[in-house]
RNA sequence: GGCGGGGUAGCCAAGUGGUAAGGCAGGGCUCUGCAAAAGCCUCAUGCGUCGGUUCAAUUCCGACCCUCGCCUCCA
């Protein structure tokens, strides 16, 4: 079965169908973070979202090449340069580090490539000398360079294929930035920005003097550089859909470097935002959270990476703590049924669960329905327990049940449990309480149990004995 | 104003022209010396409101109410 997406191009959901000739292999491009902070948990979302489909075209058989910018440059990023007095890229790496480290802590794949903007000063040159030679381009007194939307339509491009855009109204009460006046029409945007006095050291020589890149175009140069000039599917967060992929498209098939009658990107994804604990996320309301913040508060990159897994991609998303508290309570369900089928196991073989797997996978493959494919893990998970607890699973029908699980568990990351040591110590009281139990000292075995949460512990007394488990 | 999403149990969230997945919380039970932990069972005559189409609508159509987002550098 196909795995069908929903594409904002055509406004519909359409089968993903690999340009490829092979139909193999898929070029992947995700828009990436802007390095001058951490990321939110809204920003998580889509990047996890991203890594929601890198993983379950991988899990089709797709030959898959996932490519991340790093947005190393950009205003925000100069002019906290600026406030605080340091380099652009001791600035810019650190908070790089930090989004790779965070991206670890939700368990995301790493992207094949991660591109960064001022690595790709050179490509992003030539995109635009392509640009200027095709006339769609034009270059201003200070050295500015822009995209002449005008010119672009004339040609008998659209521009608008993402959104439904009224230029009329639009021209009506826009705002126009000082520096960028000289423009022909404010519709126009920026390819390449010359230098002022405020940008500091960040600038790199060009043909039009000194500069850098505007926002839109290091996507372009990088993505058609790496994926080729037409590749599969692009994704990114919706409120990207206008200006920058829009700006994308018209820059990258403006230069007119696709092959006749291919576009530049053939499948657009666009991830929906969230709301946390029902509101728009702000700092002013204090529910504007971190990853880092998440953690501080004790939750773990796989709780949270559950939760904002467990609704569609297209819909809003109400992030709450509550919802993060219930995300530790669904996955201990599953991390108990998955250390019961450990011990049952063995180290007995078994086949994957082809059913279980069809369902998981007729869910995703309906525009990525991940409610629907937990909704089948969950039945599934009931279904091991009861049998469990009838004692009707064989040792190789609990492994074919493990093996089931790191299949689904290659699209989710979740992850399993972990195999938690039990300090000696731990394990001493757990064995004296049980021999106080056994001579029906019970005030005794009380006092242990009661040692033993002290030190973090909990006792679980199962017909087979008792475990200690880390509370 | 223009464009586009949503409104399903206490909370989160799927879904369908034929009578409402799943998770959390709640309730009951099993196990236990008692607990805890864990497991099982249970939990919406109802899907924003009002009309319409239909044998049948939460699902289609219309109107309305509420809510959220985008409309030039916010994922």
């Amino acid at each position: 079965m196909g795995l069908k997406l929903f594409n904002t191009l055509s406004r519909s959901v359409q089968e993903v169908i690999p340009l490829d000739a092979g139909g193999k292999k898929v070029g992947l491009y995700c828009c990436g973070p802007t390095v001058y902070d951490f990321a939110h948990i809204g920003n998580w979302r889509t990047f996890i979202f991203g890594d929601l489909v890198r993983r379950y075209l991988d899990f089709k058989g797709y030959a898959v090449t996932q490519v991340m910018n790093i947005t190393d440059v950009d205003d925000k990023i100069i002019r906290r340069v600026r406030e605080m007095g340091t380099t652009l890229k001791e600035f810019t790496g650190k908070f790089e580090a930090a989004f790779f480290d965070d991206l670890k802590t939700l368990n995301c794949r790493q992207p094949d490539q991660t591109p960064r903007a001022t690595e790709y000063i050179a490509e992003i040159i030539s995109l635009i000398e392509k640009l200027l030679a095709r006339g769609l381009a034009y270059q201003t007194p200070d050295g500015s360079v822009y995209f002449s939307i005008e010119k672009y339509r004339a040609g008998g491009s659209r521009y608008g294929q993402l959104v439904k855009l009224n230029f009329d109204e639009m021209r009506v009460g826009e705002r126009v930035r000082s520096d960028e006046y000289e423009k022909e029409a404010v519709a126009d945007f920026a390819l390449w920005k010359a230098r002022v006095p405020e940008d500091g050291g960040v600038f790199w020589p060009s043909p039009w003097g000194e500069g850098r890149p505007g926002w839109h175009i290091e996507c372009s140069a990088m993505s058609m550089k790496l994926l080729g000039p037409s590749f599969d599917l692009h994704l990114g967060g919706e409120d990207l859909m206008f200006p920058h992929h829009e700006d994308e498209i018209a820059q990258s098939e403006g230069a007119g470097v696709q092959p006749p009658g291919r576009p530049f990107v053939k499948h657009w994804l666009h991830g929906a935002h969230l709301l946390v604990e029902g509101k728009k996320m702000s700092k002013s309301l204090g529910n504007f959270f971190t990853l880092r913040d998440l953690l501080a508060k004790g939750f773990t990159g796989r709780e949270i990476r559950y939760l904002l897994l467990t609704a569609h991609y297209r819909e809003t998303f109400n992030f709450t703590l509550e919802g993060l508290h219930g995300a530790r309570a669904a996955l201990t369900r599953i991390d108990e049924c998955l250390t019961k089928l450990r011990e049952l196991a063995g180290a007995a073989q078994g086949n994957v669960d082809s059913s279980l797997l069809s369902k998981f996978s007729n869910a995703l493959d309906d525009d990525l329905n991940i409610s629907g494919a937990w909704g089948a893990i969950f039945e599934w998970v009931r279904d091991t327990n009861r049998k469990l607890a009838e004692n009707a699973l064989s040792p190789a029908a609990a492994a074919a049940a493990l093996a089931t699980w790191d299949r689904l568990d290659s699209v989710l990351g979740v992850g399993a449990p972990k195999e938690v040591e039990v300090p000696a110590e731990i394990t001493a009281l757990v064995e004296s309480r049980q021999a106080a139990r056994k001579a029906k000292d019970f005030k005794r075995a009380d006092a242990l149990r009661g040692e033993l949460k002290a030190k973090g512990w909990v006792i679980e007394d199962t017909p087979r004995g008792a475990r200690a488990k880390r509370l």
